[in-house]
DNA sequence: AGCACGCCGACT
DNA sequence: GTCGGCGTGCTC
């Protein structure tokens, strides 16, 4: 990784080469790239998209150059680079060119974006150590109790590490103290910036090089005299090295049944050689790939479609029903990108990257797959790292975040489950939309995008719908598959003997009981978690509220406490009313905790498991609990919306959605839309080959629209409903409505950024034709800051904002502490 | 991200 | 008075 200085001789500073300058990104949240001088004799070695190591402020960081040129700065003086750490770079541009867009776009530093592709090994910054100055001597007098303890300890280990003097200070002196002590001349600092990565290493044992020659090989056993047990493991090493070629220590010493001390006898001889190799630390498969089934017919016709579409148009949505075999279609265009020489990335959400699917493309694969996700180890990912870029690597299968892995020459980009929210990163920046970026990425590279769901997100059908995409359907299931049959239980028609026992209708309870006779498993939904999702008080009607948020207060039985589901505050159970004072509250409606009971009451011989945020808390409680049910060690499970994500369960014959109303009653599209998605998807769960299964709606509403099309499994009437039946449309292709939330601290400052905004929008009102959702990110990108800069002085916080575009809402955030104005402002120009 | 500097309220 | 909290500004 260090590159040499070997040239320095031939350039001399004062040499008369053109002055050369980089733009660095380093990976913190700048307000814009810096630019520092190469040295004449690192002119030789410098290159785009190399590290180098580079001071800022009092530190030394690892920042990767941007662009290399000789334009010297007029506003200030350069200063140099004190290092080139890569002897190749560590990113293409092609990578440069797409953190360039996602900072545009999503509104934050070039180096947030490194900070989120760049494996955290390779972005190095220093650390600063104290370093004892000989010269001072031993008067500790003019110190003071805090700096005494610093110069003791400093004295007798000659040097310290910030942490350590963390660990001998109260933290919040650390500081001051340093800062003191360097005044008083009884100590240094010293800043070290620190290659993390590690290769990892194995042990070798070769044979000495002399002992190739047969004739003193022979020599040296026969005229073996002593020590009879390194004989042995001598002539077990000729022996195994002969059938396998080469082997480590550790290898040899298992199979010769040998100890250190004999091989380290052998060593010292000079006979066996030990050698540190590197290796890799992922597991090694072999590169060959086996695609070794067909394709139904309609899979077939899908892929050429698929295939035809990609002549024209970058993006294609598959629009494949669940079960319908799209994997299948993704490995074969792999495949196929992988035989044109190019590379394929292959992204899910990350929940859905399970061991089975990984299981299955390494099947296929073999060694020219690599996984990558958030829980790989630093060392790890930049093994993983360095494959993609060097092109060993032909395809990825990986989370969101493996879109920013160094790609060589990326062909084919998959993004499975398109509609699935956890495309987007929330939190920490660069808030990027992992679909949409691939989109970009794509057009910059001339790569293709293959956008897969069984119900896409609205704008993406829009966008297929439009012609901007292609759109291929793919209606049937795979192989014997059948598609499940769906029924609607009024629940206005089940006697109301008792409110209480509603949560399963007399079908929902036959159909169980048939399934469980069957030795079947059932899949029942509910889509809220906890006991009661709310209590109210029966005499005057008063319902606990979060504090913080104006949400109902949900019961968890086991934990006997109330929790806000939105902000996740948690308080204790409310026994007297707050407003009159009565003792006595009615729980309504039930969550899945109390599902999970009902059902062991009424079926007392089933084995249930409930799925949701509140019983899987660790990854592995998640995936431990699938296996458990696809085992059939389990019946009956209960669960969220987490029971759609993940796998296809064999032995389902019945999914129950209890409350479908729940899913259904809200006003806003973008609900409606989600109310589709989640039906269906549960849906999708019931059926295989030789079970077609049933799925049973409990709803008040029969004839609610988006029920009727899950009925029809059109996706295409809902989306043509949502159109006509225009509500509150925040989003592009159907809105001229944008929606932004400004936050501050302080209410009057958010409502005069608002204010503010809305004269900037009235101006831009003017100027709109055509659809809303190029407006959107025009209003965004160039408004947006303008108004930032002329807030007033007062309200200069503003300006300090984190911005975060989500779908179109815009939302302004300073602190952890924020008081909230939202606008919402038409846009169209009629 | 760090770190310095300046402002303001709370204390020996 | 001054200590320490927080808000703000700056880093090639």
């Amino acid at each position: 990784m260090q590159s040499s200085q070997s040239n320095t001789s031939l350039f001399s500073d004062a040499d008369n080469t053109a002055a050369l300058f980089a733009e660095v990104i380093i990976p913190l949240a700048l307000p814009q790239n810096y630019t520092w001088r190469i040295p004449a004799h690192f002119q030789q070695s410098v290159q785009e998209g190399s590290r180098v190591e580079v001071q800022l402020k009092n530190k030394k960081y690892a920042g990767i150059i941007k662009t290399l040129h000789t334009n010297k700065p007029a506003a200030f003086e350069p200063r140099e680079i004190m290092n080139v750490l890569d002897a190749d770079p560590v990113v293409y541009g092609g990578q440069l060119a797409l953190w360039q867009w996602i900072a545009g776009y999503y509104m934050c530093s070039e180096g947030e974006v490194m900070n989120a592709a760049v494996p955290a090994n390779l972005k190095l910054s220093s650390e600063s150590i104290l370093i004892w100055n000989e010269e001072y001597g031993l008067d500790f007098s003019n110190l003071n109790d805090e700096e005494y303890l610093v110069a003791e300890a400093l004295e007798l280990k000659k040097e310290l590490r910030l942490s350590e003097v963390q660990q001998i200070l109260d933290v919040t002196h650390v500081y001051p103290v340093i800062k003191k002590l360097i005044e008083k001349r009884v100590c240094y600092v010293w800043e070290e910036l620190k290659e993390k990565y590690k290769p990892k290493t194995e042990t070798y044992i070769v044979l000495n090089p002399v002992y190739h020659n047969e004739d003193l090989l022979a020599r040296l056993l026969n005229e073996w005299t002593k020590a009879p047990k390194q004989l042995e493991l001598m002539l077990a090493y000729l022996h195994i090295i002969k059938a396998e070629g080469e082997v480590t220590q550790p290898a040899l010493l298992k199979k010769a049944n040998a100890s250190t001390a004999q091989l380290k006898g052998l060593i010292d001889k000079k006979i066996l050689v030990a050698e540190k190799r590197d290796t890799s630390r992922l597991p090694v498969l072999p590169k060959n790939m086996s695609l070794d089934f067909t394709l139904s017919a309609a899979q077939e016709a899908a892929l050429e479609k698929v295939q035809q579409s990609f002549a024209e148009k970058q993006v294609c949505l598959l629009h494949g029903v669940t079960a319908s075999g799209k994997t299948q279609l993704y490995i074969k265009l792999i495949a196929e990108t992988i035989a044109r020489g190019r590379q394929a990335l292959y992204m899910l959400p990350e929940i859905a990257l399970t061991a089975q699917i990984i299981r299955r493309l390494q099947k296929h694969f073999g060694g020219n797959i690599a996984i990558y996700h958030s829980k790989f180890n630093p060392n790890e990912r930049v093994e993983i790292w360095n494959k993609i870029k060097s092109g060993e690597i032909k395809a990825v299968l990986g989370a969101r975040s493996a879109l920013l892995l160094p790609f060589k020459e990326l062909g084919l980009i998959i993004v499975d489950e398109e509609h699935d929210s956890s495309y987007k990163q929330h939190d920490p920046a660069p808030r990027y939309h992992a679909r949409d970026t691939a989109i970009y990425y794509a057009s910059l590279h001339q790569a293709r995008v293959l956008l897969g769901s069984a119900t896409p997100a609205i704008e993406t059908y829009h966008n297929a719908l439009a012609g901007k995409y292609s759109l291929v359907e793919l209606n049937e299931r795979f192989g014997e598959g059948k598609m499940p049959g769906i029924e609607v239980v009024d629940l206005k028609q089940v006697p109301a003997k008792d409110k209480q026992k509603q949560m399963f209708s007399p079908q929902m309870k036959t159909a169980i009981e048939a399934s469980l006779q069957q030795k079947k498993q059932v899949i029942i939904f509910q889509n809220r978690r906890g006991y009661t999702p709310y209590m109210i008080c029966s005499v005057c009607g008063w319902i606990p509220q979060c504090q913080h948020c104006d949400v109902t207060l949900t019961y968890h039985k086991a934990k006997n406490k109330l929790a806000c589901h939105y902000c996740g505050t948690v308080y204790p159970v409310i026994n007297t009313c707050a407003a009159c004072g009565s003792h006595s509250f009615m729980q309504k409606n039930f969550g899945t905790e109390k599902v999970e009971e009902v059902i062991m009451e009424d079926f007392p011989g089933a084995r249930v498991a409930r799925m949701d945020y509140d019983s899987v808390k660790g990854k592995h409680d998640h995936d431990s609990l699938i296996k458990l049910f696809e085992q059939q060690r389990v019946d009956i499970l209960v669960g969220t919306q987490m029971v759609v994500k993940g796998l296809d369960f064999e032995h389902v014959n019945l999914v129950g959605i209890l409350d479908a109303d729940a899913l259904l009653n809200f006003t806003d599209f973008r609900v409606n839309e989600r109310a589709f998605q989640l039906m269906e998807q549960v849906s999708g769960r019931a059926g295989r080959k030789d079970d077609k299964g049933k799925v049973l709606i409990q709803v008040t509403n029969v004839l609610h629209p988006v029920l009727q099309f899950v009925q029809q499994h059109n996706y295409r009437l809902l989306y043509e409903y949502e159109i006509t039946n225009r509500r509150h449309f925040f989003y592009p292709p159907f809105s001229r409505l944008i929606h932004i939330t400004f936050r501050h601290k302080e209410k009057h400052i958010a409502e005069e950024a608002a204010n503010l905004m809305v004269q900037g929008l009235q101006a831009f009102k003017s100027n709109i034709s055509g659809p809303a959702e190029p407006v959107v990110n025009r209003v965004r990108n160039q408004y947006l800051q303008d108004i930032l800069l002329k807030l007033p002085k007062d309200a200069a916080t503003i300006s300090n904002c984190k911005m975060q575009l989500h779908q179109q809402v815009i939302i302004i955030h300073t602190n952890k502490r924020y008081r909230s104005v939202d606008i919402i402002i038409d846009v169209d120009p009629a």
